[in-house]
DNA sequence: TCAAAAGTGTTGACTTTACACCCATGA
DNA sequence: TCATGGGTGTAAAGTCAACACTTTTGA
């Protein structure tokens, strides 16, 4: 065939690309967890002298044999020990000088966990949950891949249902409320959230009651099995996304 | 300070994290066009021999010198010699075995330009408009990152004044609707589109007539000034984007 | 005079918001 | 008996979907 003469095999266009195999990439996690009414991310005291006593996310290079989300899961799994956890990816922040090692490329991710019921093995690395509201300023550009993630989790929230990977696995409404609020970072009207919650048919009535709280208790629900994905919703297909 | 002992510079965390400056970054474009009444995708044939026969979408590795945004720009202006094209981030796509030359994981971006009215230099590569609607098969996974495009771009459709970058300068009510049912895959009540269009108020009258059509002509519109962006517009800052 | 699309409003269905009272529990 | 939140419905406003006729132009 004539027209071979002018293809290369992958081998040979590798070889002379060889140059360009020297940017890094990594991942960023964004673990938002929820306790006390306030939304959380964990994060770490930055290691690099350039970046001392900031904090920022927790990511790490790609391994060239693990692809992007193995690569998130295995970073969640070193610093949490969890695996089961919600895994959403947002967008790469490559700007040339994000990373003062050379040029690093990174992929950010969100991820929810719930804090209460997994213990996480936070004292050896100094790691620690931050209230998002009090954040400022992070190493890297990291605050402005959290403003993005959160951005990110505040749309999802009402479509998706999402923000359960944050709660118990039991929960009452005045709880999954508290969390909306916190997430969205405005008061919602009970009866309407109410009314609203019970259309989505996301949970189930276990018929249990809440204790030890100091007023009339609530019911309890779960969400319903068939919602319980753990990992990153892929957007629904082309059906009617807007309506004009 | 003692702390001190345990920070590393940029510098030696580089030397010590060598191994993995060996995986590739690329950016693959999904150019959208419009003619026709048919939304179109800007199509290479691959030259790998690999994929003989197949067509791709244009990308290129990143260079170590250049951010993800600058080499975006510079395929699509390498390529099509435009550089005033709206562009948008869309994802990364990471799986290990997506690039038969070795670990590349790119970031898809996606850019709509006006077929009409920008001159494209086409015939010296080989570079076609292909209609988005029949594409089945593409190189690499790049089917999968024209659908991902595809549905970002309906999902932005009607809340941002994104498609006038597909349209010449003045475009009657007719084409955009025509436009925005390309896009979609459905078609739209003419009497809702215009009421819905008219509310966004996103459009100047130019007091201008269609001339050469054999029908009834409609008056001409412009996109308001303040509505030309040209650049990936950021998702809107914590208003409220749901309602509970 | 025909064909094609321009231009234009109303109604009913549905969704969203705002809002207040009595109830159950623990302290 | 008090404080706290649980639980519930309705009315008004706004949005959405469906739908048809007259007008203007070129062929």
């Amino acid at each position: 065939m004539s027209k071979a003469l002018n293809l290369k095999t992958a081998e040979i266009e590798k070889i002379s690309h060889l140059d360009y195999f020297n940017i890094a990439i990594s991942v960023d996690c964004v673990i938002f967890g929820y306790d006390d009414k306030d939304l959380k991310v964990l994060l770490i005291k930055s290691d690099l002298e350039e970046f001392e006593g900031l904090y920022s996310l927790l990511g790490d290079l790609v391994r060239p044999d693990e692809d992007l989300e193995t690569a998130s899961y295995r970073i969640l799994k070193e610093r949490t020990g969890l695996d089961d956890v919600y895994l959403e990816q947002v967008q790469a922040f490559g700007s040339l000088d994000r990373h003062p090692s050379g040029r690093v490329i990174t992929i950010a991710y969100y991820s929810l966990i719930d804090i209460r019921n997994h213990k996480l093995k936070l004292e050896n690395n100094e790691l620690h949950w931050h209230s998002v509201k009090t954040i400022k300023k992070l190493a890297f550009d990291h605050k402005m891949i959290l403003d993005t993630c959160l951005m990110r989790l505040q749309q999802q929230v009402m479509e998706n249902p999402v923000v359960f990977n944050l709660l118990p696995e039991k929960f009452s409404l005045r709880e999954l409320q508290e969390l909306y609020e916190a997430i969205l970072g405005y008061e919602l009207d009970r009866r309407n959230f109410r009314k609203k919650i019970s259309i989505k048919d996301w949970l189930t009535d276990i018929n249990e009651m809440e204790t030890d709280v100091p007023h009339r208790p609530g019911k309890l629900y779960k969400l319903k099995a068939e919602h319980r994905k753990r990992s990153g919703v892929r957007r629904n297909t082309v059906t009617r996304v807007v309506s004009v």
